[in-house]
DNA sequence: AAGCTAAACCAAAACGTTTTGGATGGGGGG
DNA sequence: CCCCCCATCCAAAACGTTTTGGTTTAGCTT
């Protein structure tokens, strides 16, 4: 149906082995002869079949990320994560970029998603692969140990030798803006987190602590909530903080879309934010700037984590044995309106 | 290196015929080797090589979409469009569910977007193709057709004949909401575009004049910008629209993040957005509802309308015979605080 | 003139499946 | 006892490349 490289040869009378290596552009091939192959093969509409390619090659130029979608059911709006779309933008920039392509699935935590990692690394359907938000001896690690299926990730596992991966240190990054909100008077900082076998849960919730401390504060289990990483998650936690007594004089989000939520929720509650009560989050995603007040965060590069990632990643495949590259980055505190204090009491 | 059907098939004491068709379910194959094999194969760690079933099928079991990022270089934040990662996330989830892959690739505009449609078309690389913002005379349309390589449309181009999509009458929509601006009192009513060529700034256009007309008021071309779709552009849109005397008393977005743009400039010339200017949308995007006030907008069921391309395009797969179906559908108005208007001079 | 080298080309194998068109053997019907 | 049919299995071809290990020819050296 579709034109190929036997074609071409026969318009053009030569071997295939000849027209494959002039448009890879072989030395072993008359000049005059390679152009006039790739001028037919442009007039023919002559590309070489990707399948055949990899078939052959044994290597698909392809690489891989699984979305773990954590939308609950009742959630009406899917996906509605800033955070993913920047990293999948980066990704898609970057590999774009190398002449890759990036093959994308969305799956929802524990149903398909090993299904879709084991047909992918079993048959080798993409080079390597992209993994974020680690959990706990996380099943999918140990999938693409098994099979040895290169990968990077961002942030850790438990397990960190043998693969590279970049990581914010979200933990010093935590204590420090729990510490700028000590700083504006705040006494009691409350922390809304998410689900503890997620590994970003961990190493935030111990930042706030550290935070705590070092401002002398004294840690309260009733500041703490949980929350799934979404607005909606964010707004009921808030919800439930800002009715105790006495009230919580400020809210870290574990990221952006939780402060966000919570925000709303004090809102809601006829509170002044950046007065009455200071609230903040982590990542800088585009909203965080355009929020009234504007949200005090902290900066995570996350397109241009994805961008190096997709690079590591590329390295990886290109020298196996190498040592793996691993990135610890400091998060950048964003001052902002949302966390000024003006009423302590 | 990774184990083939031909390992199985030594392991099982059986041909590689046999195998791949017990593992295929086929009918002449004893139930006990069946099952024997099956057992084998996960035991074995054996999964198709999907290069060598691509090769052979003379299929992919893949589809294709090209994010055209229209952001300019001066932008420092890429691709914080909530109307891609919407329409990704739809295009994920059903792919999924239909157990199909989604390949993505990001391009800017004319640079490589051509690039890799050619190769993803002529190395068969796709099985079809999901294609948005279709423009005039659109080039993409025109090499999909040549090759024929199939592709379902969000919007549509303007020959219209020979291929299936889903689009929202978003003429009448805007029609709609500049009526109901006029509704509210207003008389000056503003609007934000893009650029001419893009199919929706036609449609979009159209309809606020339509609006514009069905409520007695007559246009004017002071009360007309051109945006980008961002916020940004937005912003300085309706920076521009905000000093002039006299003052427009409502600003309609050609999108969402267009109208957002316009409420931070709105604000930061010191008006209360819903009492002494209107401003609407278009998209319902996820922030909608989230701003102070809400943002009045016509909803399009993004996500929903991806999940649909997608089955349309396996339709199209299954039937590339059968006449393109075409959907049209009405946004939804959804009226919320910033369309108030209270200080009609 | 024979031998050698370099330039240009090519036949065939291999990548791992699926599918086509049988082959084989045992049991049942006549 | 022979034949046929069904159940079960399989050899070989094909999909479209890339790569290996050549061959051929012309020109140059001695």
């Amino acid at each position: 149906m579709s034109v190929t490289i036997r074609d071409v040869a026969k318009h053009a009378n030569l071997s295939i082995t000849t027209v494959s290596r002039a448009l890879d552009g072989y030395a072993d091939v008359a000049v005059s002869t390679r152009e006039r192959v790739i001028a037919l093969a442009k007039q023919m509409g002559y590309a070489p079949s990707s399948a055949a390619r990899q078939m052959r090659r044994q290597r698909t130029d392809t690489i891989g990320f699984v979305i773990s979608s954590l939308r609950r059911d009742d959630d009406s709006r899917p996906f509605a994560d800033p955070f993913i779309s920047e990293f999948v933008a980066g990704l898609g920039d970057e590999a774009t970029h190398q002449n890759i392509d990036l093959l994308v699935s969305v799956a929802s935590p524990n149903e398909n998603e090993t299904n879709i990692y084991r047909r992918w690394v079993l048959g080798r359907r993409v080079d390597g692969l992209i993994v974020n938000r680690l959990r706990e001896r996380d099943p999918r690690i140990a999938l693409l140990r098994e099979n040895n299926m290169p990968f990077v990730a961002s942030g850790r596992s438990d397990d960190i030798t043998s693969y590279p991966f970049i990581e914010m240190d979200t933990q010093t990054g935590f204590s420090l803006i729990t510490q700028h909100l000590a700083a504006q008077g705040c006494k009691r900082i409350a922390f809304i987190g998410a689900r503890p076998d997620l590994r970003l849960q961990q190493d935030r919730y111990l930042g706030y602590l550290a935070g705590l401390q070092a401002a002398g504060l004294s840690p309260s289990p009733e500041l703490v909530e949980v929350g799934d990483l979404t607005r909606q998650g964010g707004y009921q936690a808030g919800l439930r903080l800002l009715v105790k007594t006495p009230r919580p004089d400020a809210i870290l989000g574990i990221n952006d879309m939780t402060a966000l939520g919570a925000m709303r929720a004090a809102n809601d509650l006829g509170l002044q934010i950046g007065q009455d009560i200071a609230i903040a989050g982590f990542d800088d995603i585009d909203d965080a700037q355009h929020t009234q007040p504007a949200l005090t965060t902290l900066r995570q590069p996350v397109y241009d984590i994805a961008r190096q990632l997709v690079q590591m990643l590329l390295d990886l495949l290109r020298d196996p044995t190498q040592a793996p590259k691993q990135i610890m980055l400091q998060p950048e505190l964003k001052v902002r309106a949302s966390s000024k204090f003006l009423n302590p009491k």
